[in-house]
RNA sequence: GCCGCCAUGGCGCAGUGGUAGCGCAGGGGCCUUUUAAGCCCAGGGUCGCAGGUUCGAAUCCUGCUGGCGGCACCA
């Protein structure tokens, strides 16, 4: 790094500023290769197309009086060439830059004799000096710390992990034009709330100064929008960040994208079409993103998905009926913690059924499936079944063995919802902490008159996850959350312990 | 929060109690069609941090920090 300070100097020194030029390119590097293409193809007539392109320096060879360097931009790679004989002052610059450096060039493409389509410099700029080198140029950034903490090093020196970043960017897009398709109309709600509601999290806490008063971070979208649904929306999403205050795992991130839509006037089955549209075309716009071709994809996620009720999988996988021991409550815990499953304490059959769901069943469900029907008690915004109240008209898509989506017809009754959250408040009390609180401002809301309808929450990540094959969220969010310690404070410990860096 | 694994030049890795090595990158030199170019030369490391055991510690022990994996909880 000293000789690169040292060059920047001698080239300021020269009249040649490292930093802060400007150069105009006519194309990218996938575009400049088009055009020799075309050239060729058109019998070589005429001149070959000289092209002005600009990027970083991933490689650099040189062989006495020649040197080729690999100039990557946002579309690709393309070779640059200049020799000694031919063009003394390109050749000077070529052999003068460094690994990382960012340059423009322009020049004549020709092919070298290996068929590598390169442009042979006539004008090279120095558009701004690598201080740093890139990673190692083979192996990259192998080590996940760094790769989390200096994604921006990780991605300049491994261009083709920028690849799942641009399809979540796809997959994102696709889901907000079908929505929008569809009419809905894309909404942003409060981050920053006074009783953050919506879901079973531990939440976030903050300060307002002005206001001196506590603030959380939402951790779900939904009681927001359904005061939209009252307000006379017929059709509302929000795609956004929530924030819950938990373990951190492969597949858990502190904060995470979520995508929640509600639309009045339809059940469960709307819900159950829409998510189906939206995965669907979620694949299709992740997969038409150049290069996914070789995507691992280890779950198959064309709809239509499989459908099966909550009971009937735990007790074909588990060999427990709830339905048949509902009645007998102490037999069917003993039931379920014969064959080892963990329960909480006093244990209702839909404590049973849950436990053995989210023990037993979940994780085992690869091919993607909705699993519907589940109890009232760890549904406290779903509406009721209309032939069977211990149950609700909520269903979750599950892939990969892991929720992908939470989707329900949505509670509308005032009086039930007040119930339901005095039930839950008292959960609280007993020291639940993820026990949905009462929200007053939220039931005043319901009291007015919310249509009928059905609401969709969707993990956003988790479905980049699947449809990339990404195998951690981690993978997928460009700065992770990491912790802040004492060893990896900053990026480079040299400079932070003071000392000159030795490179 | 608990358990396990990991931490060696800028990066990728080797080194299991006896003077810290290799490749890439960086410096110097050779080479006019290279593709992780090649060849020669010379550099660069308080082995994550702090203690301890030992004649002697990168190596063994303890604590701490960070990461990864698992459990718990959730999407």
């Amino acid at each position: 790094m000293a000789a690169r300070r040292r060059t920047a100097e001698a080239l300021r020194a020269a009249g040649t500023p490292p930093w802060n030029v400007d150069f105009t390119r006519d194309g990218t590097a996938l575009e400049a290769l088009r055009r020799l293409t075309a050239y060729e193809q058109a019998d070589r007539a005429g001149e070959p197309p000289v092209v002005r392109v600009a990027g970083r320096i991933l490689g650099l060879r040189s062989s006495g009086g020649l040197a080729f360097a690999d100039l990557h931009d946002e579309s690709g790679r393309l070779q640059l060439m200049a020799d000694r004989g031919g063009a003394p002052a390109p050749f000077e610059w070529l052999t003068g830059l460094d690994l990382g450096d960012i340059v423009g060039a322009a020049g004549p493409l020709v092919r070298t004799r290996r068929g590598e389509p390169t442009l042979r410099v006539g004008e090279g700029v120095l558009l701004a000096k690598a201080l740093r080198p890139p990673a190692e140029k083979f192996h990259g950034l192998r080590d996940r710390e760094a790769r989390y903490r200096r994604r921006h090093l990780d991605l300049l020196s491994t261009p083709g992990r920028r690849r799942p970043f641009v399809q979540r960017a796809a997959i994102i897009g696709a889901l907000r034009a079908e929505l929008d398709r569809r009419g809905f109309l894309e909404v942003e709600t409060p981050i920053l709330q006074p009783i953050p509601g919506g879901g079973r999290a531990r939440p976030f806490a903050t300060r307002h100064h002005a206001f001196d008063q506590d603030l959380f971070l939402r951790i779900a979208l939904e009681l927001h929008l359904k005061r939209l649904l009252v307000a006379g929306f017929g059709r509302v999403y929000e795609l956004g960040r929530v924030f819950r205050n938990e373990g951190l795992s492969p597949r858990h991130a502190p904060e995470f994208t979520m995508l929640e839509a509600y639309q009045a006037h339809v059940g469960r089955e709307g819900m159950v079409e829409l998510t189906e549209a939206l995965v669907g075309k979620a694949v299709a716009a992740a997969d038409a993103v150049p290069g996914t071709a070789e995507t691992e994809r280890t779950v198959d996620l064309r709809p239509p998905f499989r459908r099966a009720r909550m009971v009937d999988l735990v007790r074909d996988a588990v060999g427990i009926d709830v339905l048949a021991g509902w009645d007998a409550p102490e037999e069917l815990a003993a039931a379920a913690r014969s064959l080892g499953v963990g329960l909480p304490p006093d244990p209702t059959p839909a404590l049973v059924l849950v436990a053995c769901y989210e023990e037993r069943v979940e994780r085992t469900l690869e091919a993607p499936t909705f699993v519907l029907d589940h109890p009232v008690e760890t549904s406290p915004l779903a509406r009721r079944l209309p032939d069977d109240p211990r149950f609700t008209e909520r269903f979750e898509l599950v892939a990969g063995g892991r929720e992908l989506v939470n989707a329900f017809a949505e509670l509308n009754d005032p009086v039930d919802q007040r119930e339901r959250f005095l039930e839950q408040a008292r959960r609280r009390e007993a020291g639940d902490l993820e026990a949905h609180p009462m929200d007053e401002d939220f039931l005043e809301a319901l009291e007015h008159g919310m249509p009928p309808a059905g609401g969709m929450g969707l993990g956003v990540d988790r479905l980049v996850m699947l449809v990339t094959g990404a195998a951690a969220i981690r993978d997928v969010v460009l700065f992770p959350t990491l912790r802040q310690g004492e060893a990896g404070a900053g990026p480079d410990p040299a400079e932070r312990a003071g000392g000159s860096p030795t490179l």
